[in-house]
DNA sequence: TGTGAAATCGATCCTTA
DNA sequence: TAAGGATCGATTTCACA
């Protein structure tokens, strides 16, 4: 698709200014990064267009949301051949409740975030889990809470 | 703190909207919640006053960032007295490769996310985590990639 | 790729209900 | 709390460097 495209300072700049504040105006951020309006909205329509700007959001407070329990829990498959991890994958967009998942090397494989009205709701995904979709363990964790977050990622500042 | 405000239908499509596309402008987003742009905007406003809301950003794609590696880290502490957490999320702050800590219950007390440029960076991290900061047990895992990610959380369109 | 000017469109405030 | 209208500022496009 896009072939290679690197990452200028500017470009960094623009980056890292939108991840932290993903509505400053198109001005705001122009004066930042020291171009004109004009230059600078080309630049975020373009790394919007390549992927590496992939959306905005606004972030919610989740204990506000009445959504229940937020749950990460660790996966691992019964077999590791090919064809299995794609349709564990498949089944993962079948589970609304399954908000994030992600494929990770080392003793497990894939650690979820999931979220459920209540523990019942969570027994009986995990049963389907466990019973449909050919998964071998799963060892759960209720979040308590997030001491930490950075949003975002760290943006190197220097390079060309 | 904020006493309590219950959200209504409407302050939950405006949400839901938002978490989808940070960028909406207020005149689309009123439109898509049938209110006047001067209502919806005073609604908008309270929420993010109130805390529902914490931010706006631009999400990207790590892996063209040049940011190295992403793992997730359980983290078992050696003594859960109130301080040794204390302790240990204070000095978090202190760990910018940390870019998000999520406290659990379970066999392990957190998970975190952590971005280093290479495995030397980690071993020292992780040296550091179990020689000063009280860290009992570290699992490592790294990221390999994310087969589904639904964007923020599931806002209930029922109720009020 | 960047700049600056021009035209359109949106955000925001204030008044009235 | 919501709507409507006025004002001001931002976005976007385009011709030119």
């Amino acid at each position: 698709m896009t072939a290679e495209y690197r990452l200028d300072r500017i470009d960094r700049r623009i980056l890292k200014a939108l991840q932290t504040d993903g509505r400053v105006t198109n001005q705001a951020l122009a004066d930042r990064v020291a171009l004109s309006p004009s230059a600078c909205l080309a630049r975020v329509r373009h790394l919007e267009q390549i992927g590496v700007i992939q959306g905005y959001h606004a972030r919610l407070d989740p204990y506000r949301l009445d959504i229940g329990l937020i749950l990460l829990v660790e996966v691992t498959l019964a077999g590791h051949q090919r064809d299995e991890k794609a349709g564990f994958e498949a089944a993962l967009d079948g589970l609304p409740q399954v908000v994030e998942a992600s494929h990770v090397s080392g003793d497990i494989d894939y650690l979820l975030k999931i979220v459920v009205k209540d523990m019942p709701e969570w027994t009986e995904l995990r049963d389907r889990l466990v019973g449909d979709l050919g998964v071998d363990r799963v060892t759960t964790h209720i979040l308590m809470d997030k001491p930490k977050i950075f949003i975002g990622y760290p943006v190197p500042d220097d390079g060309p």
